[in-house]
DNA sequence: TTTTGAGTTGTTCGA
DNA sequence: GTCGAACAACTCAAA
């Protein structure tokens, strides 16, 4: 504590762009100090990975909501654009802030910087505390009898769930004194459009825009929605791209505009209290999802280059192909296999691919097409809205077989029969691939086996109107398990 | 230390 | 059309 109480504090927002459920930010109410809420756009650290094109569109929204929440308070969000480190110094220079709080986070780059600035702050006397705001479980946390982190999902969750349930969610502070400071801009400080987070020439977030509303209040609403009417019948709707069987919820925890707190103990509430109307497997299944986010967390955090190096050692000798055309078509929804093109342009168009669909086209990416598992992830971080370090490089390594507790080789999805399955009526299909729309359901998700006639009829001439499949589905499944026979044992 | 059961999400083939 | 087995072997977690 410093010398005096009338100092500010500072509360760093990172991905917690929340006031309800924000340990930081009621650690720095707590203290009765006047507080200066900011948010550092750091983008020459060199440990940091730069925010990909969609998850930038987002943060413009979800920073702006929390300007003005703060401002609904009194005051209003600080946003500064250089290293982090030295912003930070800097604006505790210039405030003569005695108290730094901030949300911990679990990313190799972010922990780097997180844990340099302590030691010069508290070398002018500034004290720096930090706290849990993300995750249900922190990793550490969960530990096997050995005490070694778990690289296996179910085993993980077991344990975690045999721990005391996660603290109840802290409302935001009812109200708070904000730091006026004392004269002009701060230092580093920046409008929020000076950041250029959102796409203007071209703009091409018309379909973001359609899709999502940003921000803390958008996020309490979505899960109000979710747990109304999406929890009843969540573990069998989850798998269905052509209903709205998902919370959606997965970009505001990527951001923080909810915690996984707030969503584990409202939809257990709901549950209880029998308002949602839904069944203890529909709560599991949910609860599962979160499960797997803490599980992949852990697993960035005991494996910092998660999104860059395979798990499984053998897979370094993989042969991966280069195939920019296949890529390409991949990237575009052109490869010809319904299912896979609906989710690619679900994608491009929202910046949000459905749960499965996302599990079909990463397959599809790295074993039909042999395309390292990196060139999709990276895709996925630039499109995606949700796009999450940890998540993404899990899960990427975990369809491609080169993950800590990855599907097992021969798991390879066939693109027709996921699509016969899950999107039986061709729903999903229809919307996002409408060239294909007027044809029967029972060849939807197979054109190329429709009849003349068929085809005809729905008005598709294939190789014009939509592309022949780009690879053999029996051909390009026996290569894949070829690969995988090379490097087995290796 | 050794042993044992288990491991998110599947597909194909042949009876 | 339906059903069970094969697809391989390995590593993990816990007893």
């Amino acid at each position: 504590m410093g010398a005096s109480p009338s100092a500010p504090a500072i509360v760093w927002f990172r991905n917690d762009l929340r006031l309800a459920d924000n340990p930081a930010l009621s650690a720095a109410s707590r203290s009765g100090r006047p507080v200066l809420c900011v948010y550092v756009h750091d983008e020459e650290g060199e440990d940091l990975r730069p925010l990909g094109g969609a998850a930038r569109w987002w943060l413009h929204g979800s920073l702006s909501a929390l300007d003005r929440a703060l401002g609904d308070l009194g005051g209003g969000l600080h946003i500064a654009r250089g290293r982090a480190e030295e912003v930070i110094d800097a604006l505790v220079r210039e405030t003569g802030a005695e108290e730094v709080f901030w949300n911990r986070r679990y990313d190799a780059g972010g922990r780097a910087v997180d844990e340099r600035v302590p030691a010069t702050l508290e070398a002018r006397g500034v004290a720096v505390e930090s706290f849990n705001g993300h995750l249900l479980r922190e990793p550490g946390d969960v530990m096997s009898a050995a005490g070694e982190p778990y690289r296996v999902f179910t085993a993980y969750w077991r344990a975690a769930s045999r721990l005391d349930a996660p603290p109840d969610p802290a409302p935001a502070p009812a109200s708070l004194t904000f730091c006026e400071p004392a004269s002009g801009p701060l230092p580093g400080c920046v409008a929020l459009d000076d950041l250029a987070l959102e796409p203007s020439s071209p703009d091409w977030a018309g379909g973001l825009r359609a899709t999502w509303e940003r921000g803390e209040a958008a996020a309490q609403a979505r899960l109000e929605a979710f747990l109304g009417d999406g929890l009843r019948g969540y573990a069998e709707n989850r798998d269905r791209p052509d209903r709205r069987g998902t919370s959606r919820l997965s970009p505001h925890l990527r951001f923080g505009e909810i915690s996984a707190r707030q969503v584990w103990h409202a939809a257990c509430a709901a549950v209880a209290s029998g308002e949602a109307e839904a069944s203890a497997r529909d709560l599991d299944a949910f609860s599962n999802e979160l499960g797997w986010r803490e599980f992949c967390y852990q697993l960035l955090f005991h494996k910092p280059d998660l999104a860059r190096e395979n798990v499984r050692a053998e897979f370094d000798g993989m042969p991966w192909r280069t195939d920019a055309r296949g890529l390409e078509a991949w990237r575009r929804g052109r490869t010809g296999y319904p299912i896979v093109d609906a989710g690619m342009r679900e994608l491009w168009t929202t910046g949000f691919m459905h749960n499965r669909v996302r599990m079909i086209v990463a397959s599809f990416l790295t074993k039909h097409l042999l395309v390292d598992w990196r060139e999709g992830e990276a895709w996925f971080w630039d499109t995606l809205v949700d796009a999450d370090l940890a998540n993404n490089a899990a899960n990427w390594q975990w369809v491609a077989g080169s993950g800590a507790d990855a599907a097992p080789y021969f798991r390879i999805f066939n693109p027709t029969l996921q699509g016969e399955k899950f999107d039986p009526d061709g729903g999903y299909v229809k919307t996002w691939v409408p060239e294909l729309s007027r044809l029967p359901a029972s060849v939807l998700h197979r054109p190329w086996a429709a009849s003349d006639a068929q085809r005809a009829d729905a008005g598709v001439v294939l190789g014009e109107d939509y592309p022949r499949p780009i690879v053999d589905h029996g051909e390009a499944r026996a290569r894949a398990l070829r690969a995988w026979r090379s490097i087995r044992g290796a």
